[in-house]
DNA sequence: CGCTCTTATTTCCTATAGGATCTTCGATAT
DNA sequence: ATATCGAAGATCCTATAGGAAATAAGAGCG
């Protein structure tokens, strides 16, 4: 029973055709560009990714989880309406929930969450500063958005890893596809952005600071921004 | 356009062979007579409910997202093993966050909320007595249990409802299989049900109360007591 | 001209079949 | 007796095919 130094061998997360699947038509639905109601056939899609229908379906009933599809049986799937007013109101009452309660778990770790966290909260800025330069010189490519909109994401499930609640994780998770495909939307000016790593930056030094609840004081006053940020958005349409 | 008096021909709830399969897989698990990590193979359950592997299929996909169930890819799936100590302290934490957060959310609405809340409470009132009169004489039948923890849930339920966030609802949804599951152990004895009637009890007069933190204080409690109460079974083993 | 009924096509839904992989059991060698 | 190897069985996974329902288009009638 020599341990070889080979690991890995059973940390090969083994994934089926469904699996992969998902991940295709996902990263399509956040993509953004397909009309909210158009129809999703099965049989078309399964055409289209030249594999046959079971494996999409499969990936259909998960993708239903996160609420970019709806379903109505022997009817088919449809991409999912936008979020209207009361469901974007609902969106963030949800989330400030659970983002003001993981940063209140996480804040018995701080030791541990501090150094990735502020390694987020680098790699946040750099990104920031780079879509900013850009945002001066005319529109933003879409690849640095989303790059931009990773390195947010990234820097909040760090605070969510270190919450040490799977089932907190988890709801954050399956709202997490909603979220992005509602802030997909634009990144409206310099300000914005600025403002945003400024509030992040003030949650790391909330964390740091050993008042224990100074962190999800400066969670709720973050999340709160990004809802009027948001909202001034729709409003402008 | 006569408006023939056939109400429900839109409300026939078009439901597909996975949804009624999906039902009666998991009535199955909740029975609580499957031992954890039983193989539960796709083709066996197609046969014994005399349908296809497809829509077994489906089942399990959705069945996946309960935590009822486990997946590996290429090895099939099997029954979830028992919450250990620490999921179980997970799951009341996630768990008093919503309801914590549900009530909250609710007492904007104390008004219409009352009068199902107390129509839910007398029901749960009305199973708590017969359980209690069963104890007395020998072991709860399994059908009154369930009709008990049936009209708890449904006391919950309500104020959800009355949350008027279906994100947060649909969380509370997502954990219920195992809460569900966790408290089908068993009744301990009188005082346990005699409490928690009078915990709800509790609630519905702090949200008749007009004070605004009030139900979200009684509420608190009350989980906190069942999370108590709960732990002292773990710990009687 | 508008409405209804019919017809055809598309699509969902389920069933059956076969290849790849894992598990289990037994045999063999050390 | 133990461990290793090999083969048979079971199971997952994917593909193909056909029936049922829904949508869309067109003909006939008021």
């Amino acid at each position: 029973m020599t341990s070889l130094p080979i690991r890995g061998v059973g940390e090969f997360e083994r994934r089926g055709l469904r699996d992969r699947v998902y991940d295709l038509i996902l990263e399509m639905l956040l993509e953004g560009d397909v009309e909210p109601g158009t129809r999703l056939s099965i049989d078309t899609l399964a055409k289209d990714l030249d594999v046959s229908p079971t494996p999409v379906r499969e990936a259909m009933v998960q993708l239903e989880r996160t609420g970019l599809v709806t379903r109505e049986a022997l009817r088919g799937y449809r991409v999912a309406p936008p979020l209207g007013e009361e469901q974007l109101a609902e969106l963030f009452e949800a989330r400030l929930m659970l983002e003001v309660e993981a940063t209140r778990l996480a804040t018995r770790r701080a030791d541990e969450l501090l150094p990735p966290l502020r390694e987020a909260l680098a790699h946040h800025a750099r990104e920031s500063e780079r879509v900013v330069e850009r945002l001066g010189r005319g529109a933003v490519p879409l690849s640095l958005t989303r790059a931009y909109f990773d390195s947010d994401l990234e820097f909040h499930r760090t605070i969510f890893r270190a919450s040490g609640n799977r089932y907190v994780q988890e709801m954050y998770d399956s709202l997490g596809a909603l979220t992005h495909r509602m802030r997909q939307a634009v990144i409206r000016g310099p300000r914005d952005v600025h403002e945003a790593a400024a509030e992040h930056r003030a949650i790391v030094e909330a964390f740091a600071s050993g008042d224990p609840s100074a962190p999800e004081r400066a969670m709720r006053s973050h999340i709160e921004n990004v809802r009027d940020r948001a909202v001034e958005d729709v409003d402008a349409e």
